[in-house]
DNA sequence: AATTTGCCCAACCGCAGACTC
DNA sequence: GGAGTCTGCGGTTGGGCAAAT
């Protein structure tokens, strides 16, 4: 399924614009960049930047750091575990990626966003041309009569990123397995609370 | 075998919020 | 408290590659 990924390409994926060095990493960068972060730490990445010898500007080597990198980070195909999460998290979140990468353990906001803009929102949209595609808060209230709605009101592009206070939206979308039905849905709600007192914050 | 097409994903960009002085 | 700088995030781009023609 997935490609291997090309440890570093020679050639640049971007026209340079700028005196700064661009495109693609190399070996020899993705070493000097490592070892100034193992003494310095994964911060103030424009002294990183610096430090290394790299005509980077910091933003890029903290990119690379943090989607090719770090330690931990886990490459290779999306489980179906992880799919699930991710579809189920999306429903929450919307778009943040970030808040999602970090209930996925090595996986980076980049992977997850490529991932579903690749794969997921191509699939949802099968779906709901399938006929499935009925405004999830809509069914849920037709459902659940005392439904009430958190969302965040931030759906400026129509993304399903609200939630209701019973949380069954998430049951009307076919591709979640059938575990997360009936009590047990509240089970994963008690459990995504528990990881994140704060995500309430969000919506 | 050569060419075209479509997908994947690393990397860049712009913006907003956090931080520092 | 304001200005300047840094950091983090989400959206987007485009090169490389495999499959299809």
């Amino acid at each position: 399924m997935s490609k291997m990924i090309p440890i570093a390409p020679n050639l640049s994926r971007r026209l340079p614009k700028r005196e700064a060095n661009r495109g693609a990493w190399t070996t020899e960068e993705d070493r000097k960049l490592a070892q100034v972060i193992e003494v310095h730490g994964p911060r103030r990445w424009k002294m990183v930047a610096a430090k290394a010898g790299l005509n980077r500007c910091g933003k890029s080597c903290r990119l690379r750091w943090l989607n090719y990198l770090r330690p931990n980070i886990k490459r290779g195909n999306i489980s179906d575990q992880e799919e699930d999460l991710i579809l189920r998290l999306h429903k929450l979140l919307g778009n943040r990626w970030s808040l999602i990468a970090g209930r996925l353990p090595g996986r980076t906001d980049n992977e997850i966003k490529n991932y579903w803009n690749s794969h997921l929102s191509k699939k949802i949209k099968q779906k709901e041309d399938r006929g499935g595609g009925a405004n999830l808060l809509q069914q849920c209230g037709a459902r659940c009569a005392d439904c009430v709605t958190m969302g965040s009101g931030s759906g400026a592009k129509g993304e399903p990123n609200e939630m209701t206070s019973c949380g069954s939206f998430i049951q009307d979308d076919a591709m979640l397995d059938s575990s997360f039905q009936e009590p047990i849905n509240l089970e994963w709600m008690s459990k995504f609370l528990e990881m994140d007192e704060g995500w309430l914050d969000f919506l």
